[in-house]
DNA sequence: TTGTATGCGTTATCAG
DNA sequence: CTGATAACGCATACAA
């Protein structure tokens, strides 16, 4: 693969030129440019990215961390990504952090030896402190899914209170009065701001979800199965059952028929997440629009204006929840009006 | 964030003696090491990996390309490299092709200027003599999906045609004897090569699946709804379903549920790939087996050994099949003996 | 055991 | 308009 050097000696002109030709500098010839861009297609010359970053001290490549590729959810979140990076013309860098604190920090780690200036991560293992590190050390570090005061502008979230509620709503609407809920083990924030939202809603239209209503299991389908087997075990009083995320909802709703219980005429059930999955079983999942990909894609943009600007939204006026999401009730086929 | 000068003069030593620490060199006095590791960590020293790409003439990353981060498919292939390359401490870059020609050039073009010694490719619009030109160029370079004669050691790819033959024999021993089929309308040899070996495990029983009975869509569910439409408005006559892949699968057992068609008991049918998807529906996909993340991790350990080693297999006596994979089926539920 | 010097491929700042 | 030349951060051959 020939350098600017060896084009330049095939060219008979000095390295600078062929450099401003490929850079389209001004103050060129147009006999030596035309020649020049001749060389540069025939000896097939491909940049080096390596001595670019190096000496403009700038990387084209923005990192992403999420936790795990073959999930769904962080798959849509990758492309939303990747689709900001395709139109601006940059790389991706991807690493894994399947939630393991250390696999999280050597992901990030990586990012950094690559000296990436704008990074989408996903972190839900590591400690606030570590990450506010993190942000101080690269302009645009922005946190997808999480939320830091410290660091609110670098932080693009969405509101899992406000979702627990329109969840139980949506049910109590629906006149729903016994609930039960399947929720993810994971020790995370997110299954207990979504029950403690539930249990918000619940409380002001004077009902409860009690604790021995719910079980905890991994937030897949396999755990739906379980989580939803150990309940029945226990108690079939409910009509409602929230789900921690559509997979788990799937699985739950698998083990519901296996009881030989009808969804939605004798239990109604919600998802969240509303990934492919909720249109794909039967019935089709009601549940939460999680909107992930737009979120993603903002982070993305968001992330590649700080590297431009680390000052910019830093202002001290800048509101807490300006990058906050909501999520929306998806109505399909797997919640409808209490029958008994 | 500091360079190797900045923690020499820090040190009192020079760069190189830094430098030497850092690789764990020998060829270190035990004091000024123990003095230097400690100052590196201390000043939060991290490594460039373009300066010494640049220096080394080496990258540690590797090149993914692929079609569409959101499709389970192809984000369980990600999923594969992503898992060896965390194992040996690389990076993964990765870009989307969308299998348009230019997007695909592009991503590789991309992967080429990082100077990625090892890429896994996905491409399905690229001409051979474009890849064969990109394998010559890169020592790593590895497909997947896809066999090029002239390159035959750099392909790891699936056996479509015995897939196709899987398909219709698995249908004939239920005893069914007319078929359907839905199939992926892009223009690439995959769903050809699983007609052509449906058709060859059919004729072979003296039975045949006309033209008629194939309906073309987009490798989606909703292609699978379309498609399935399409072939119910013109005919009932079959009691099998061949489809492309399980997501048009469960869009064509939607259909057929919404026209009051019961699967397996009315219509038998089976999907290809056993995308987690295959589990969440109901019935549960009876499907063949690709399998993508075992092949996907195989292509990637290709990669890094060829990039090591640029002749390893490459000798005369090497099989064309190699590297081939092939399909099993996995008997689930929406395939059953023939009823009527 | 340690330091000096060179070069990797590129951009940018100077002179000419 | 064009050509030297100096960085960028690092590894390494060669000296000391």
């Amino acid at each position: 693969m020939p350098t600017i050097k060896d084009i330049a000696d095939a060219a008979g002109v000095s390295q600078a030129t062929v450099s401003r030709v490929i850079n389209n500098g001004p103050k060129v010839g147009d006999e030596t440019r035309a020649r020049v861009k001749a060389l540069l297609l025939e000896m097939g010359y491909v940049p080096n990215v390596h001595a670019r970053a190096l000496v403009s001290k700038h990387s084209t490549s923005i990192g992403v961390v999420i936790a795990e590729l073959a999930d769904p959810f962080f798959a849509t979140l990758a492309h939303g990504i990747q689709s900001v990076a395709l139109q601006k013309n940059i790389q991706m860098l991807l690493s894994c952090g399947s939630i393991y604190l250390e696999t999280e920090r050597k992901a990030i780690e990586n990012l950094l030896q690559h000296r990436c200036e704008s990074m989408v991560v996903h972190s839900k293992a590591l400690d606030d402190q570590s990450l506010i590190e993190f942000a101080r050390m690269v302009p645009g570090f922005v946190l997808i899914n999480r939320f830091i005061p410290e660091i609110s502008h670098r932080c693009v979230w969405l509101d899992n209170v406000a979702g627990g509620e329109l969840m139980a709503k949506h049910m109590l609407g629906l006149g729903h009065k016994s609930f039960a809920m399947v929720s993810s083990r994971y020790e995370i924030e997110d299954p207990y701001q979504r029950l403690e939202g539930v249990r918000k809603a619940l409380a002001d239209a004077g009902l409860e979800l009690p604790d021995t209503h719910i079980e905890y299991s991994t937030p897949d389908q396999q755990g739906g199965e379980i989580a939803m087997q150990n309940i029945l075990a226990r108690t079939r009083d409910f009509t409602a059952l929230f789900c921690y995320n559509d997979a788990m909802a799937s699985g739950a709703m698998s083990m519901l028929f296996d009881h030989g219980i009808q969804v939605p005429k004798d239990v109604s059930l919600i998802g969240f997440d509303d990934i492919l999955l909720a249109k794909y079983t039967r019935p089709k999942l009601t549940t939460l629009r999680y909107p992930i990909e737009v979120m993603a894609k903002r982070a993305a943009e968001l992330a590649l204006t700080y590297k431009e600007k680390p000052e910019a939204g830093q202002s001290p006026d800048d509101q807490e929840d300006t990058f906050k999401y909501s999520s929306i009730v998806v109505k399909r086929d797997s919640a409808s009006t209490v029958k008994k």
